[in-house]
DNA sequence: ATGTTAATGTGTCAAATGACACAGATTTTT
DNA sequence: AAAAATCTGTGTCATTTGACACATTAACAT
């Protein structure tokens, strides 16, 4: 759990105790490739930290096509939030790519540590308007790329991913068809 | 401010006193048509809520075209969170296509309030979270849906944007050039 | 190991898109 | 009121993309 540990570190200042009472309530689980963590009607309890491997987290649009939603990768700390937080059934999948290690943490265990006392509740504050800020600087950088552009970004900063995940699902997640990606990588294999 | 204590409530229950603390730390403010509210280099300090009139968000991508990253509109509370909360200069504009009415919640008055009591700090948190929610649901919405199918939803669900708002911002904020936006609507006109 | 399924590379072609160009309409400024 | 600037509608054309098809390779199951 020293990976988790450090997670935490980067979101602030913690005591001992606290910190080893948030960890005492996250759990380690191995996922097998290719099982569903999440799937369709499931009511999502949990929180997950990557610890090893890749999640594929996807859904299908309205043409019945498979939308990559995003691929977790080691070091993050994932959910289905809406799920999660307001208690109802995602529409959506979440698989391992390859045998996965993560922690888990129970919405029960979320909850304890919120309450437990003022600086857990802070830091947990904190935490979410640190993931909140995140997720909009990612969605607008999403906006502001071409498909080239976001293929470069994946390279540089998650070339892991790029080498791991099957090309079909890399093309999904910067929002285009795998005939394009190949298109992409011919010519900057030429350049 | 009528309506920002309804915006309020709609994240759950809260003390009078507390409404009362919470409203009492934001204040009116009119910006007229075409005014910078915000700018590049500036340090953001404020969270908005828009009771009247839109705001155009936009940056400028690598390769100098405009991009709008949002359109802020009537009921809705926005900042540009990264500058807020984490005290850096923004790059990005903030302009207001017509006037006008917002409150200002100013950083001080946003900490005064968290630190104020336990209801206040949990109503903070779970409005944070409710924000982290919608926002992934917003993306991932938008990572699924076809251009024609995010102008239509925009037609469904913020009509009064699509009416008020030019249409090149419209058709930037879908992700397409004004002139395949203009094809869309043909299109639909026709049928 | 061997048949089966899934993933990848690549070509062709039709469809969608963006880049330009420009006229008309609307809004803003002087 | 006139002039200037901005926004909108629309056509042409080159480029990009997606859809399909199929051969090749890799992964998986029996």
């Amino acid at each position: 759990m020293e990976m988790l540990r450090n997670y935490f570190k980067g979101f602030g200042e913690i005591s001992p105790e606290n910190m080893d009472y948030l960890v005492s309530h996250c759990k380690i689980r191995e996922v097998p490739k290719g099982m569903e963590l999440i799937k369709p009607k499931q009511d999502v309890d949990s929180i997950y930290f990557l610890e090893e491997g890749f999640l594929h987290y996807y859904t299908y649009n309205d043409f019945g096509e498979r939308v990559t939603l995003k691929v977790v990768e080691p070091n993050y700390c994932w959910t289905i939030l809406d799920s999660f937080v307001n208690h109802v059934p995602t529409r959506e999948y979440c698989v391992a790519l390859n045998p996965v290690r993560l922690c888990e943490l129970k919405r029960e265990g979320y909850l304890a540590i919120k309450s437990e006392n003022q600086e857990l509740s802070n830091f947990i504050q904190n935490i979410t308007e640190q993931l909140l800020s995140a997720k909009v600087i990612e969605a607008n950088k999403k906006s502001s790329m071409s498909i080239e552009q976001r293929y470069l970004d994946l390279l540089h900063n998650h070339p892991k991913m790029v080498q791991e995940v099957p090309v079909q699902i890399i093309a999904s997640l910067i929002g285009t068809s795998r005939e394009t990606l190949h298109r992409i990588r011919r010519k900057l294999a030429a350049a």
